[in-house]
DNA sequence: CGGCTCGGTGAACAAGTGTGCACACATCCT
DNA sequence: AGGATGTGTGCACACTTGTTCACCGAGCCG
């Protein structure tokens, strides 16, 4: 008769915690572990329930009482990882008016946030046009979120107050678009190559000059210098 | 005795090909196959070998006779993406110095393109930051080779000679992956919406328009002791 | 305290997966 | 012509996958 030492379900600590609490503590783990396999190199839609679970350590059908498929989980990572890369919004919204020492300074803030959260910002590029359909789409939906918060930002720092929502939101759109491509250039350079991160950073902060340039000029009266 | 009907490599036309030419049409076939599954919803890691062979009409085993791994079709198919679209900027070559109605028409005839291969683009779109790290590699080479091309276009045409080729490849790395972005947005837009497309093309037009604002508005470093 | 809820478990299944092997047969090179 | 080459085939194997089912036992409520 074999002693089953089953419901382990927190080996690290004693403590007794809710049972609510328990719960979302492992429904923590699943996406945790997603987002750790993410950043081992494979992409969502190829991750399988088990191995996730394995991941976690967690059998495989204690997936279920969490999410009723893998596209459930995805579009919770999504939501997750918009609110902690929005958190970043609010931090960075310390700086000030475009000019270009803030823009040197702001990209610094903005690249040491993606070296610190690895495992968001490779899922967020990475499923941004990899994922199923209705994953894509909340992603857009969050980086559409983003982008207005942005331009809100903007407008309320008094930057180009004659400027129409619609194109300052085509200019954030770009800005964010740029920023996301940078956050996937960034991570997958080789760690110990810090000459090509300092030209990635460059050329970077040069893309964010160029559009801030174009911004403040745009419209402007042709001709006069 | 069953009559085991083995080696029907082309049943669509009779006509006697080489056999190195057959080869490479099975190969085409199975490339072909991963683009339609991909434009399928599919992302590339989520592709099984057999599912890909089913598609392209063969048995599994024969993909072998054409590539050791997932991985090296990828690779290839990068490859032959990265051909097409460069093909692309040859023939929007012929627009002119980028003046805002240029700018509007190489929009509309990119957008076209894109829209004529939806799979090509969907699949580079998609695994530029989704599929293993040597494919997402040789994404990169692929479009740093499309930004360096648009790069000596520019020069060519006499856009501000002034400017190091440093700083122009930032430029149109900004602007090869804005396009991008633009392509990656039109494919997922429902089919039947033409007042969306037009926004986002609109979007697009604006955004390169004040990339290139910005662009000749540039000036060179401003005091970096 | 006693029953109930419910997150976690293990065993089991059918279906699908990658890959090795021997074999057919059209094409090519002597 | 005749043998060599090499692409496509069928079969087999071990393995993983998603999902079901009954069951356990701790937490919660009366």
């Amino acid at each position: 008769m074999a002693m089953k030492t089953s419901s382990r379900p927190v080996p690290l600590d004693g403590e007794p915690l809710g049972r609510g609490a328990r719960k979302q503590l492992t429904r923590e783990r699943l996406l945790d572990a997603a987002l750790t396999l993410m950043s081992r190199g494979h992409s969502f839609p190829s991750l399988s329930l088990r191995e996730l679970t394995r991941e976690a350590g967690v059998v495989p059908t204690a997936f279920y009482r969490h999410f009723r498929d893998m596209d459930e989980l995805g579009l919770a990572l999504v939501e997750e990882c918009g609110l902690t890369l929005r958190r970043l919004l609010r931090e960075a919204r310390k700086g000030g008016v475009p000019t270009h020492d803030i823009i040197r300074h702001s990209v610094a803030i903005y690249l040491q946030y993606v070296r610190a959260h690895p495992r968001q910002f490779r899922a967020a590029t990475s499923e941004r046009s990899g994922g199923s359909p209705a994953m894509r789409q909340a992603i857009r939906t969050e980086v559409g979120h983003f982008m207005r918060e942005m331009a809100q930002d903007l407008r309320q720092l008094g930057f180009r107050p004659d400027l129409p929502s619609e194109t300052l939101e085509m200019i954030c759109s770009l800005v964010v678009n740029t920023m996301l491509n940078a956050a996937s250039d960034i991570l997958d350079l080789p760690p110990e190559q810090p000459q090509l991160a300092r030209e990635l950073e460059a050329n970077f902060v040069g893309q964010l000059r160029l559009i801030f340039l174009g911004a403040e000029q745009w419209r402007a009266e042709p001709g006069t210098p």
